[in-house]
DNA sequence: TTGACATATGTAGATTGCCGATATATTATA
DNA sequence: TATAATATATCGGCAATCTACATATGTCAA
């Protein structure tokens, strides 16, 4: 990422969960998908994207297929579940919360009583 | 913090110099005005908080100095230098570009072209 | 008078999340 | 034939936070 990594945490899930809400899609696809959608903000490393897939799939909350690709290596295609729309659900609120604490501590101020 | 403590991670030290703009304040008041001012969503332990204020003053974001209290044991003032006060509006900088390109994504959805 | 609680600061060890570096495979193109 | 784009993957390491513990001071109730 662009921005102090260290301000990511913890989202990533939340970002590939919610990717996938819209239809199934390959790993490196998710990457350039999130750098077009965040206007080049997030740039999502293999690194840290494949591992959480693996990881996503252990739990439950995605499946996986393997489909032959004519213009690269075969591609690995995964698919929401329901436990993983369930959770997607929670990680978004979970997010707004989080946002919403945080505009309120920054606006906060000299005003706060 | 009650919610998922990774997606807290980087913003603690934005959270901490913005407590401090609006005046010096010790370790455990910052505690109890940022659950006030977060609304009990931001519960920061001490594990995390007065290590990070050591480190901030290492790099000469904040300075400190002891006072004597009567009610309690010795308090340590922390002040907001010059530095620290640009430190601060780079940390809001980036966390705003970071909130809204999460907004984005979030509501990307189908529509995106 | 001692034990619990609130206030206040601090350290040590463990966990977690993400990254950089590296590796590998396939196809197109220079 | 070598370099780039596409595509997936692992490993070692670092940084941020937490849990648990330790310590110090004052107050209040049993």
């Amino acid at each position: 990422m662009k921005l102090d990594k260290s301000l990511l945490s913890g989202s990533t899930t939340l970002l590939v969960l919610k990717l996938l809400e819209d239809g199934d899609k390959y790993g490196y696809q998710m990457t350039e998908e999130l750098r077009r959608r965040s206007d080049h903000t997030f740039d999502l490393k293999s690194g840290t994207l494949y591992p959480l897939l693996h990881t996503l799939e252990q739990k439950g909350y995605i499946t996986a297929w393997e489909e032959p690709s004519e213009a690269s290596r075969p591609r690995r295609y995964y698919h929401l579940t329901d436990a993983g729309r369930k959770q997607l659900t929670e990680k978004e609120t979970e997010w707004k919360a989080y946002a919403a604490a945080m505009t309120k501590v920054l606006k906060g101020g000299k005003g706060y009583a």
